[in-house]
DNA sequence: GGCTGGGAATCGACCGGTCTGTCTAGAGGT
DNA sequence: ACCTCTAGACAGACCGGTCGATTCCCAGCC
């Protein structure tokens, strides 16, 4: 029951803190949609800036799941992967799909500078993310859809990178044109055969 | 008188704002730190988001100065202007610099997704700075600096997206690292002549 | 089995403070 | 006299967080 209780809070916190943003939801406001008494909150989390961190670890979770089944099928080609985990990802994030934007961009931008819980968190979540799209890259190389020249590590950071960027200017256009247009220069001129 | 009093409420909201976010900074902490009464405030400004859209306009127009300046100085040739634009840029807003991140780019992703005031506004300052980019393109191609079959279009919008990216990487990670292999992607390999 | 002690978890009233925004009064220039 | 602007007390909602009371569960003992 315990248990059960702190997991709604993140459920419904990770869901409020994703489509609002960490100053814009309150506690109570969570209480309500979660249906828990004040009391509760403060029974499992000793603070607001602690609770945020248990739900971006939560999200860390939930992304580090869908990279592993998209990247890791080893049933598709490398770079067919990682395209696919992109188009994936727009379908989900994209101004089209149900929630729009990432969580660890906008929790980055938001408190990443004021924060000394969250942002170690933040380059962490952005490390692991990184390095499971080089390894993708690295499997590339080694299965010569890839130039060996190229350099997985900075390449996978560069386009993580850009991906995130797309996807604030998404926000601003409120249309998924930059993500498109990432898709595009990642895959014709960044990761070229 | 009456406009030293809106322009002071300006300049120190946008230093506020750029630093601590937009829901972070309140409107009693503007007025202290302008030294002018809440009434002044109401009297120029219906709303703290009618506010921000003013800020947002300034920060424009310093943008707009900001490029025009070096993107414009026709004694360099229009790569070599984008490396020096992009290299201010890192020293203004990168981690080592007095600010830290664009206005721009926070400002989205607090709340272009719920302001219909200021979304427009952003579409419209990153599709401004966007055309001055491609507008240096250009006149690479033009001058036989870059390939004539690049579209100077698409790929200023995909550099200054990938610009924001890396401001918001730079912000996880507390240093400049991804705004350093920014520059180094962007011009040895989307630009590489 | 029945009893009990005690920590875990629940519950919501309550705290001081802060939020954006309003209102009325008056200062100052023309 | 008029109108713009200054001035700040005030309103009412809401903020994150505290606190003491209560309920619940279950281990340990008889």
């Amino acid at each position: 029951m315990a248990q059960k209780t702190r997991e709604q809070l993140i459920e419904v916190g990770l869901k409020q803190i994703h489509t609002a943003g960490y100053g814009a939801t309150g506690v109570n406001e969570i209480l309500a949609l979660a249906e828990v008494p004040k009391g509760s909150f403060y029974h499992h989390f000793p603070s607001k800036e602690v609770f945020a961190a248990a739900v971006l670890q939560r999200y860390g979770e939930g992304e580090t799941h869908r990279w592993e089944m998209i990247l890791g099928d080893k049933n598709q080609a490398p770079l067919k992967r990682l395209r696919l985990y992109f188009e994936d990802l727009i379908s989900v994030y994209g101004q089209t799909g149900p929630i729009s934007g990432c969580l660890m961009g906008n929790l980055t931008l938001e408190i990443a500078d004021h924060s000394d819980v969250l942002q170690p968190m933040l380059k962490g979540c952005f490390g692991a993310w990184e390095d499971a799209v080089a390894e993708a890259l690295r499997e590339a190389v080694a299965g010569g859809e890839l130039d060996p020249s190229a350099n997985p590590g900075e390449l996978a950071s560069f386009i993580v990178n850009n991906w995130e960027g797309a996807l604030l200017r998404s926000k601003a256009e409120r249309s998924d044109r930059a993500l498109e247009l990432f898709l595009d220069f990642t895959f014709k001129v960044l990761l070229k055969g």
